[in-house]
DNA sequence: GTCTATACGATGATAGAC
DNA sequence: GTCTATCATCGTATAGAC
């Protein structure tokens, strides 16, 4: 990519998470680059290509980053602990994308819209497979997979709704309530104490 | 309020609920109802007041839902149950309403944004002083009050997301579920296995 | 690669007849 | 209470000069 068309996608990214895609004019986006209106459809063919772009980036790398955090294979615990926190991290971490890529699909004609969430489906499914695997351990309570995974993966999708980056709280708390809340929600019956998963599961810094 | 009144307000809700209010023209909500736009500014002023009044009568249905359920006084775990049961009911059954409302807030002004958000601090007040409750009597675990409410009320909320009048689970199967995993992610240490919750705290149909 | 100028359509809202 | 007609504005996108 070019330099001004980083430029250009960096942003919309600003301005389409502030104040809504739709809100947001190609003058807005322009004047933001320091360019006029017209330049803008020498890089991006129309408003549209460019929430796609965005959008398909920011799953690509939600979904590389999960298939990164579950490469150290351990327990079904522990790979749902790492797969929640993969999740939350980088909806924390790339908040704006994130908020983005979850509540303007409606930007999107069929064929796009398709695509993404085609790109989600899958990405969903990686979720429902530790459910479904931890429920036949008997580890999980056994409960409906789709609306546990609905329920998980929601849940810390909002954080990018109400996430304030210079707030109370880091990265690695929220991370970590979100974490235990979740897997108390699953587990069936009493946890142990105090359970040793940090000596467990590698550290994976985003 | 008159009948046409009535009208355009059930037309306006079905629209922005299926293609969202920017995209939702005073065009598209006449032909819903039959009448031609310009008839539409005798019964609004305008198009911002028609989402601002779904906003405001669907937070305070909301909120007097909740104050009805929590009005059979109990202890603090059946008090945070038929909470969060109040709150995934509302939000299920007044599906169309309650997605509006949380996700069409960029399109108030700044005074009716303040209003509405207003209301809903007070709604989240009423879950963090359960929550605070819960943990002062060791019933939940020490946690990051805020965070936690946050995460059981966007939990909630997002089923008003995905939720399909027709799908496969009732509306009290997936209530069930719900209120068992967020009990499960508070309470602090094990549950005893058979609870019985149903005969301390009355039914309330909504 | 950026500019000015412009085409073209849709929108929210108003005026005034019936 | 609904209509027709119209205004003023703003949107995306294109054409063609520099």
């Amino acid at each position: 990519m070019t330099h001004m068309k980083e430029t250009i996608k960096s942003v919309a990214i600003d301005l389409f998470f502030s104040k809504g895609y739709f809100a947001t004019s190609i003058s807005d986006i322009a004047g933001g680059c320091g360019i006029r209106k017209a330049s803008i459809y020498h890089h991006f063919p129309g408003k549209e290509d460019l929430l796609f772009g965005i959008m398909h980036s920011t799953m690509t790398d939600l979904m590389d980053e999960l298939k990164k955090n579950l490469s150290n294979e351990g327990d079904v615990e522990c790979r749902m602990r790492a797969a929640v926190r993969s999740h939350v991290t980088f909806h924390l971490k790339r908040q704006k994308e994130t908020f983005i890529a979850s509540s303007e699909l409606r930007g999107l004609s069929k064929e796009n819209f398709a695509e993404i969430v085609g790109l989600r489906d899958v990405y969903e499914r990686s979720f429902q497979e530790l459910i479904e695997a931890g429920i036949s351990q008997g580890l999980f309570a056994p409960n409906d997979v789709k609306i546990l995974s609905y329920a998980i993966l929601t849940l810390c999708t909002a954080g990018a709704t109400w996430y304030k980056p210079d707030g109370r709280l880091t990265v690695d708390g929220i991370v970590e309530i979100y974490e235990n809340f979740i897997l108390n929600g699953l587990i069936n019956g009493p946890l142990p104490t105090s359970r040793p998963a940090e000596l467990v599961c590698d550290p994976y810094p985003l």
